[in-house]
DNA sequence: CTGCTTGCAAAGTGTTTGCAGGCCC
DNA sequence: GGGCCTGCAAACACTTTGCAAGCAG
């Protein structure tokens, strides 16, 4: 679990051909934020993207990573998950053959641990919501909550 | 959609009972929390309950509400949800024929709008994720979000 | 009476915003 | 060089906590 089955990112170079197709400006914070995303396979809260993009980038504000990582999830670079507790995760959208391979996340109440769950999952329940409901699921952005096997 | 069908709350007495079985004291900060979150069938959040707690019990604190709110959470009487962007919301944990009857939360990433998901629709989905990843969903947690039928 | 609960105020957490200056393009 | 982006500080929304007084059982 957690292990998603042979993932790809969309990597710096791709993101940065993104942000310019957006007519985005390409700048130091911006690239920092996203080499620490693009370093990582876990999902990152604000202030651990904050400490990291200091490094990458010396002296770059929290309210600047906040706005960078605002741009980035507009332009679907970067996707976001709301956690309970404590604030929202960051990671860079996962691609498949170029394609985005949303998944969902589950987060366990008892240690708080984040687990991915791939898209498959999830495709009955968005197609019978929509279909009875009328209402269109955004499953990147679900977070199910929880008890792991572990804490069972 | 909102409208659950027939579905039965716990009642005042039923949640001052449990209270009294668990050796928690019946106060009227309590009680006036729980008229408010009786009384309606609109998920609340803090603020609301706060303000509507005022009528009931003039001069009663947040602090104490929230308070409140935790130990009947506690205690599953009430049940909150994680809202994106905007705190939790809390209801009376719905029953039918005295077992809790879960359901699930969309929340319209456009409008905000709020609307239950009937369990029946997550079954499914707790079984996969129980039997393939040995992790316990807790429907009644659940917050997926999406786009409402109205946005789209 | 005992000690759980409350009111109060203050701090804490996570995020956003107004503004002047700076850098990307 | 124009205007988006940044740094700064302050505000913001929501929630929690320490403490002394109050009330439920």
């Amino acid at each position: 679990m957690g292990s998603a089955p042979r993932r790809r990112e969309i990597g710096l170079s791709g993101a940065v051909d993104l942000l310019r197709q957006h007519q985005q400006r390409v700048t130091p914070a911006r690239i920092a934020v996203l080499k620490v995303l693009n370093e990582t396979a876990d999902h990152l809260g604000a202030a651990e993207i904050v400490s990291q993009a200091e490094i990458r980038a010396p002296g770059v504000h929290r309210a600047t990573v906040y706005r960078a990582l605002s741009t980035l999830c507009e332009l679907g670079i970067v996707t976001h998950t709301h956690v309970a507790g404590s604030g929202s995760v960051y990671h860079i959208t996962p691609t498949v053959d170029g394609t985005h391979h949303a998944h969902s996340h589950l987060q366990c109440t008892s240690c708080g641990a984040l687990f991915d769950l791939p898209a498959e999952f999830l495709l009955p329940l968005v197609r019978t919501v929509e279909r009875d409901l009328g209402f269109r699921l955004e499953p990147q952005h679900a977070a199910l909550v929880g008890i792991c096997s572990d804490c069972r």
